[in-house]
DNA sequence: AATTATTCTTGATAAAGATCAAGAAATCAG
DNA sequence: CTGATTTCTTGATCTTTATCAAGAATAATT
């Protein structure tokens, strides 16, 4: 199984083998400069993403500052799935924070899927719901823990991104400052 | 268009009106008590409803206190989604908070859908991702906004809810505390 | 390697929100 | 209707987190 397919089938868990494979010949290989953008707020978004290697942040530019929603590594899918499947602009932007290597699917090729799968639809569905489950945990951990709590949390299952990114980004993420993700990973240390 | 036709085709839009009436009557009239339950936390989901009228609560008791996840009323569509599409243990509780009328839809029944529906596949997936971007919405509110500007929206959105259900319930749902809710509101009246 | 820019840390202070406690108001049950 | 229960409000206080500012550390650029 090469490596795209691994990917493929820890999202869509009951892909057959054959299908993986017409599934994964789908896909191209692209890259992206740190700093590049993978999709813009206000364009329409036409692809997906898995990320081969590299980092990408998902966020958006409200009012003042910068809001990091998401930021996704080794494995992880980006998109916007709003934009990409009921074709409206973007709200979010992404943006490689480091040289990145993408397998990236196109909207036709995305078409294609759903002939080259008979399952598709069933597999495609059970994938988001397992996003929105994701979301609703994450929902969870606003309305029950403290930015303490949910720093634990997520660098027990991150951890490998603490030294691939810039704190601020995942402190924005966690919905606190810099300076408050500082003070708490100086506690954590001790 | 009954009431449930008209629930039905605000989910999904693209809906035909001969399609809307076959799966409109796959659903089924039910009642809840007040303090009745819809369903409870580590038991298997095996229906979803849509709100005639009353108020839903769906909530989970972690390790302390009850947290409220959200609120429903009439017109919303209540299940776990992970519990029914993937029959696990559902990590939610829905309980009434009123008397309420349901149409609720089990399990055979919406599996019939898809074979009363041809294009059924298409317009739950478009649902879901809608779904999946209330939560995203739902998530920038806690990274981007203080308690009063998460409150001022749902109020703005919501203001029939708040004579309707406690409001220690909407304060749990909006990641706050019942007094900072009540101090929040009393501001909001000068 | 030296300069510049960015990121991280630390301290002082302010603001937001939580907690605890008690009384008022509203709701419920008999 | 009445007593009991729940919910809501208010005050006092404490904790958490944000803000502002400045220096240290790190990374990027030439």
């Amino acid at each position: 199984m090469t490596e795209l397919e691994q990917y493929i089938k820890s999202y869509f868990e009951n892909i057959q083998s054959d299908e993986l494979n017409k599934m994964s010949a789908l896909f191209e290989s692209t890259t992206l400069k740190k700093g590049g953008y993978f999709l813009k707020a206000g364009k329409h978004c036409d692809k997906i993403c898995i990320i081969q290697t590299g980092v990408l942040r998902v966020f958006a530019i409200p009012d003042k500052e910068e809001v990091t929603q998401w930021i996704a590594t080794k494995g992880y899918l980006g998109t916007d799935f709003s934009s990409f499947l009921y074709d409206t602009p973007s709200r979010w932007t992404i943006q490689a924070l480091t040289d990145t290597e993408l397998f990236t699917l196109s909207k036709p090729n995305y078409r294609k899927v759903g002939e080259v799968i008979p399952q598709w639809t069933e597999l495609e569905k059970l994938f988001l719901v397992k996003c929105f489950t994701a979301l609703e945990n994450r929902i969870f951990s606003h309305l029950s823990m403290t930015a303490e709590e949910r720093y634990n949390l997520f660098f027990t299952q991150n951890n490998d991104l603490f030294n691939q990114v810039p704190l601020k980004y995942i402190a924005s993420m966690l919905g606190m400052t810099p300076e408050t993700l500082s003070r708490i990973r100086k506690k954590a240390t001790f």
